[in-house]
DNA sequence: GATGAATGAGTGTTCATTCAT
DNA sequence: TATGAATGAACACTCATTCAT
């Protein structure tokens, strides 16, 4: 007496048809960006079609929004499950370098989708629900290990979170984002694993050495 | 008496009309993306026509190509001028981190093509011309700096050149391949030249703490 | 009370649509060739518009391709409609050879296909699908004559089907693909019905001629 | 003291510079047709420049009709050349047949001339000088030949001079301009060598069969 | 006579989007 | 909800031809 299975031509379940709309579409706009990606392109990739991007999205900017929320979501998600406040700061520290750096790692989509954001100067990003509210946490975040570092005596007083943060993200963020530039010119995959990795324990050092007293 | 002035609709030169094809074309790539730029709408700003633009370059990956190239002789060019072999190690590299910083704040249309260039996997960077040859010198120069540093006692050993170069590219590139998104996200303009005054002396100190012994 | 009449500018029978640029390009390749002819003038020519030639065909060339098939695939027909077994053999062969003049005299779109085709060395007819089927059917109908004409004492032996194939096509086919070069060497048009008329009577007289003992 | 010999790239005898420019657009427009061929194409398969294409013949189409006057030129040398008065009038035809067989093998491009011709329905062909005295000297060839036959008792009556001319033009034309489709039809080549000549000495019969007693 | 640079109209093709059912 | 057919504006690119020297 249960429903019938779902076809693959006819879904069925409004929210499997957009969950399946937005992950294809994610993947095609980190691919080729905004301009390079096609709706055509994506609505065959999907089980449904393209006129059902119409119907749940509105259109192609729309639909790039979404994806845009939906990649901020997860890494808000993330970052909001990171509890190191019964670390001492520097382990606290390393740990969230760490994640960072793994994250960006595993989700080169989502670098790419913010490369692609840049390049249209962020006239999406400023339409995305709760963009802001991102800020309030990662900075509080920072404060917290920073406050507990100088108070035990590990961290240089002085340290602003701002910078801080800004330092982690672009250390984890370019190797992923210029990746294949820098491939290219080097001669040698920097994204690799063992470059990875290597890469990695550079990266957790230098940040530490940078707020060390 | 002299030569009667160029004028604007026919171009006599013709090397200035492949400058300034060039010109106009890093300023829409840059500004928009491969994808996202419009070969009619170069021509227009140009002091020729649509037309040239093929008789120059051929089509349109050509042309970006060649913007592409020219944007790297220009950054190789700069890199080449440098000259720190008379600076105690420390100077050197602050004073290295220092132009690279400025290069990259006075350059965005640089960051912005590297950007779109990962956007597409490096695929024309590939078919530059002598792209590689930039890496022998980058890390020459990186060699040179961490070998009196640790000859002077000044530096740690064992640092590697390309993770030091790696990490002063990315904390360079990221405010200005970012600047739109993180300030969307923080809710000032971290491009603004106080901003970025701040963060460059907090780079330099950052790279500075990683080799210091 | 029966459906309301289709409207001219949106088509809803796909078969119609596809139909309806067939032939329009059918006849527009055969008066311009494929060089000639143009996806504008066609479009326009059409019921419905430039674009759904792209959605129906893929391109100029595919298009030219659907014509070429389409326009092979009716001679196939016309030429396996012929049925001259229970007729004694000259007469079946006068039958073939008047037919064969008949179609090129009222299809000169086909020939002209043809020529272009030659002028393209036959690069685009390789891809059609099935064209060398009708080798088989046509050889085979050329044995069983000649055969019969043969058994019956009325052919000479030895006749090559395909030479006296070739030939046939060479006769019927030349008055309709040479019609205006030769009409203007010789000052009169020799595609006229009265000068067909007596050319056909010609040519069939001559193929009998060739084949009698 | 002679004068210097003639560089490549800088033709001095405008004879030299007309006629160089002639074959090479002789052979473009045979190869893909007046539609087809381009003339920056013939320009750089040329001695000179396309400046001098539009110097010396005023435009494509010009340049088109004037390869077309010498290319009917050269057959009407050829046809003048012919005197076959003091021969049997069977041994006469046959020599002429074979003399047409063999000119339009060895000058395919003549042969593709004319089709593409007629694909224009012959409206350069009209401009051409003299054109219309080909048919004079041609029919009154067919006529001698087939006079000298009926008197010496060898020929039917009544044999009409032009059907006689467009069947030999037919039969020594379609192997070479249907070359391609035929050869992709019947799957083999049929202008391979020992194919014409076995095509070569059928038409010649055909042609006799057609004009004995 | 001769050349490289320049031009405008056109030519095939693609795209996001909407309509009829 | 869902689908295939349809659309018009735009897009990259090409061509025969002409100009300045």
């Amino acid at each position: 007496m249960g429903r019938p299975p779902a076809r693959e031509t006819r879904q069925n379940d409004p929210e499997e048809t957009r969950n399946n709309i937005l992950e294809v579409a994610a993947r095609e706009f980190a691919d080729r960006g905004l301009d390079g990606a096609r709706i055509d392109e994506i609505a065959e990739k999907t089980n449904s079609s393209k006129r059902m991007i119409y119907y749940y999205f509105g259109g192609k900017d729309e639909l790039y929004r979404a994806v845009l929320e939906r990649s901020y979501a997860a890494i808000r998600e993330r970052e909001a499950a990171e509890n190191f406040e019964a670390l001492p700061a520097d382990e606290a520290l390393k740990a969230h370098v760490e994640h960072t750096f793994d994250y960006h790692a595993k989700h080169p989509e989502f670098v790419r989708l913010v490369m692609n954001e840049n390049i249209h100067r962020a006239e999406h990003l400023k339409h995305v629900e709760g963009i802001k509210d991102r800020n309030k946490r990662v900075i509080a975040s920072m404060k917290a290990i920073i406050g507990n570092g100088v108070d035990a005596g590990l961290f240089k007083p002085d340290i602003d979170p701002l910078e801080l943060h800004l330092s982690i993200s672009a250390l984890c963020f370019y190797n992923v984002s210029n990746r294949y530039s820098a491939s290219t010119i080097f001669g040698k995959d920097i994204g690799a694993p063992a470059m990875m990795a290597r890469r990695k324990a550079w990266v957790v050092s230098m940040i530490l050495a940078a707020v060390r007293r």
